[in-house]
DNA sequence: ACCTGTGAATAAGTTCACAGCA
DNA sequence: TGCTGTGAACTTATTCACAGGT
């Protein structure tokens, strides 16, 4: 019914705008590879309860969420499989390659690197970074692994997203010169707080602390 | 003032329960890691502002959510970097030695085993699985790893923890393994979904799907 | 003067339940 | 009958602003 991150509707008299909350943002994900899992399987079509079996979101949330975009499902039957996968990678900008760069190839890096699903969602790994000159010049997986100092050639190769998977010591720094290299977003898997301009958008995956909320949530035994 | 995850406390003539939010948990270890670098530098207590600077969070929410605690400051300085620390870790059941296993030791497994921050929140990796049988017999970090079969194990060693780092196909199957074993919490890093009993936590981590949102997030350049 | 602790106001997110179309 | 789309009710979380110690 209506369309996109700041859409114009009109509530009685008032003007308001309908912002996209952010888990909701957050989910699209999870729907989108579910979505891509069943179209492995062949199904054309899915309804927001299957999909919810599949993803561990409840139907109407999945619901809820897609009516923020428009009219994706037909009523009584469900949502195209495909015509949702694409509709959802549009949304997140996922329907374009987005470049990526690795600074950091210790073990995390070259986890990072092997990582699978990447592919699926778009994104294309095109450069990888570290300090360790013995570490320079190496290839993995058809990429040759650069000089730190070389950070400023992002600029020119347009690649404006990075994962960061470097030592505490080395994040902020990084990110700074990340940022003097115009790269827009930083998935940052160091753990610390990142200052950064505000046109940067940086998310943290801190291991650590993840795993340091489950025992709260324990039930003692 | 008032204590624990379900205290009565009286509001005028009804009784409530005040819960605490689950994001007031989420956010803990970041504090308690902050307080942890703050007291490395010899500093005795900080205020609420200057962790604040620290860890990212506003001054407000910080307070607020240790005030679902107790009182834990003192008016006019501040709060005692170790007191509260401590206290954070009594919360989150840090305060004891977790003992907890690993499952798949590949390239995100290893990583994980050298990972830094798992001892500061008193986590020991106490024990490693893989299916190759090459790898098993192999010690990283001190630990002999074992072979998966050998998971039923954990449940005399007393291992209620466990992290997996395994291919998706075998996710739900390992982890019907580990709560067979008596594990009540998960860290997974499989990009599934995954049931189990609800008596058992899973905190589930996906890289591609957090690198997944960025896009969404950058402005059009 | 400084900084905590917290109710009250506001905002954000989720669930419900049902109208409406295939 | 089956399943979507969505207001409205509800729940959860954040921000504000200031009273009250030190």
């Amino acid at each position: 019914m209506n369309v996109n991150t700041s859409t114009k509707y009109s509530q009685g008299s008032k003007i308001r705008y309908r912002r996209i909350p952010d888990e909701t943002i957050r989910r699209l994900p999870i729907y989108l590879r579910g979505l891509l899992l069943t179209s492995q399987k062949g199904r054309e079509s899915i309804s927001s309860q299957k999909l919810a079996d599949f993803v561990g979101v409840n139907p109407g949330q999945i619901r809820k969420d897609f009516s923020y975009f428009g009219d994706f499902g037909t009523r009584g039957v469900g949502y195209n499989v495909e015509t949702l996968a694409k509709e959802i990678k549009r949304i997140l900008k996922l329907d374009v390659v987005q470049k990526t760069a690795l600074v950091g190839v210790g073990n995390l890096g070259t986890a990072i690197l092997a990582y699978p699903d990447f592919g699926i969602y778009g994104f294309d790994i095109a450069a990888a970074f570290d300090v360790n000159p013995k570490k320079v010049g190496r290839k993995i997986k058809n990429i040759t692994i650069e000089n730190v100092s070389k950070l400023w050639t992002l600029k020119k190769r347009k690649i404006k997203l990075a994962v960061m998977a470097v030592p505490r010591q080395a994040a902020q720094e990084t990110a700074d010169a990340l940022v003097k290299a115009g790269v827009r977003g930083i998935l940052n898997f160091s753990p610390c707080y990142i200052v950064v301009p505000k046109k940067v958008k940086v998310i943290t995956i801190d291991i650590a602390m993840d795993l340091a909320c489950l025992p709260y949530y324990m039930p003692a035994s």
